[in-house]
RNA sequence: GGAGGGGUUCCCAAGCGGUCAAAGGGAGCAGACUGUAAAUUUGCCGGCUCAGCCUUCGAAGGUUCGAAUCCUUCCCCCUCCA
């Protein structure tokens, strides 16, 4: 092979199983090893990304992590924007017919997505194509015969197609159209593995047949499991509001990264960590002896990804200020400055901690401090209808971490 | 086209003329305990000028001293039949 260090197969294959959902197959993608190895050719690893979200957030890492891993074994990764297959509208796991985007919507999404996605690939061994380059020219003859390659029945298959059409929902051609496509690309691009989602093994096993159909040899398809959000049932998703964003500050990455449970952490280890799993099975061997402190071990985890993407010293300070603020009690450093201006010289506690952004609503604000939540320069606050002067300062919290510096005018 | 069952505060789900801002569970938030973990426990959980007031129970009308609860029309969802 290329590369430096050549990994015999069974090396190679422990360390691609490593956190993975399903592998089609293990003997297939152990010939595939084989073969590179012995040819020095690369495999060619697809992974497909629908550019109808912007943001990406650790959920969608899992992915881009294993496809790293293949390019430290010295394979070509190649980054696929489903520009074309975005105007679609993929209906994976919708219950309804998604809308498509417009072209503009997808080249800025594509665009986002590339500046957040080489925190973890190497830009220098990673190929980033558009399917729209291939799929603009084909013709209506071409896209028929695609078409003609596959069979209503099997599309059913497909477990959401089948509820929707159980159910009496809607389900539009063109949304068969999706499967066809993204198998096509791995056609065109001749992939030797594709990775995916759980939720992409249908698609993903179109493409094997659609290979076979052209003549090549199908790809292996390995899916990687959802993450599981914050709070460690539900997926993490921008809607459910579980998410660690890539480009949220280190300050809010590391400590949300702290809040995980300690059942959790080893998930996150196992699929999002760079340290090799053994280390990893050390590391939570030592903690359940009870050697190590497990909070100490989610603090080197939580150091590790937020450096991922906010470099190491970044990352080193966040870890300090969270030491402070949350294990010594401080205050943090760095508190948002607000400035309210009152009417007629005063201003009810309450309205100002509505109006600073610590609580929703007044009722919230009277809530939280009758819950003994409110504090004002470090005291305690107990009257609900503390009054606050025009041309002072404070510092207002909220419970353990909503902190603002108010100004009054 | 026919028969039946539903739409309640973020979600599930009670209520079926006054005691309903509306039971219970979940989620969430806060206090205690902690490691911003888990578990436990306590409280909150529509809004406001907050011991009082205002707006909510698919929508609009109506009956009544009084409606989430009764009537009318409309909209939407589900099941079965054609």
């Amino acid at each position: 092979m290329s590369q430096e260090n050549s990994k015999t197969v069974t090396e190679q294959m422990r360390i691609l199983r490593r956190g993975m959902a399903q592998l089609i197959s293990e003997t297939e993608l152990a010939d595939k090893l084989d073969r590179s190895l012995a040819t020095g050719v690369p495999l060619r690893i697809k992974a497909g990304f629908d550019p109808t979200a912007a943001d990406l957030h650790l959920g969608h890492t899992v992915l881009l992590q294993k496809m790293r891993q293949f390019q430290e074994l010295g394979h070509e990764v190649i980054f696929l924007i489903g520009d074309f297959t975005g105007r679609i509208g993929d209906p994976t796991g919708k219950s309804a017919t998604r809308k498509p985007l417009t072209p503009e919507q997808v080249a800025s999404n594509a665009q986002t997505y590339q500046n957040q996605v080489f925190h973890i690939l190497d830009r220098a061994r990673t190929r980033v194509v558009f399917n729209s380059t291939w799929m603009e020219p084909l013709s209506a003859v071409d896209m028929i015969q695609l078409a003609a390659r596959h069979t209503v029945a099997r599309m059913l298959e497909r477990e959401d197609f089948a509820n929707r059409y159980r159910q009496g929902q809607p389900i539009a051609i063109h949304e068969f159209l999706y499967p066809l496509v993204q198998g096509y690309d791995s056609v065109v691009l001749q992939a030797d593995v594709e990775l995916g989602g759980t939720d992409q093994t249908f698609n993903l096993l179109v493409g094997r047949e659609l290979q076979r159909d052209y003549g090549q040899s199908p790809q292996c398809v390995l899916t990687m499991p959802i993450l599981e959000g914050l709070d460690g049932v539900n997926k993490m998703s921008k809607s459910l509001g579980n998410f660690i964003a890539i480009q949220d500050p280190p300050d809010d990455m590391f400590g949300k990264l702290m809040s995980l449970s300690d059942t959790l952490m080893w998930r996150y280890y196992e699929l999002l960590s760079a340290l090799d799993m053994a280390e990893v099975d050390g590391l939570r061997a030592q903690v359940e002896a009870g050697t190590f402190h497990p909070m100490v071990a989610k603090q080197q985890l939580a150091e590790e990804l937020t450096g991922r993407f906010h470099g190491p010293e970044r990352a080193r300070q966040a870890r300090e200020r969270f030491t402070a603020v949350f294990g010594h009690k401080q205050v943090p450093e760095e508190i948002e400055a607000v400035t309210l201006s009152t009417e007629g010289g005063a201003m009810g506690l309450a309205t100002a901690l509505a109006q600073a952004g610590l609580v929703a609503s007044n009722s919230e604000a009277f809530r939280m401090i009758q819950q003994q939540a409110v504090s004002i320069n470090g005291v305690k606050v107990t009257d609900p209808r503390t009054v606050l002067q025009a041309g002072t300062h404070h510092l207002l919290r909220v419970g353990k971490r909503r902190f603002v510096r108010l100004t009054l005018t």
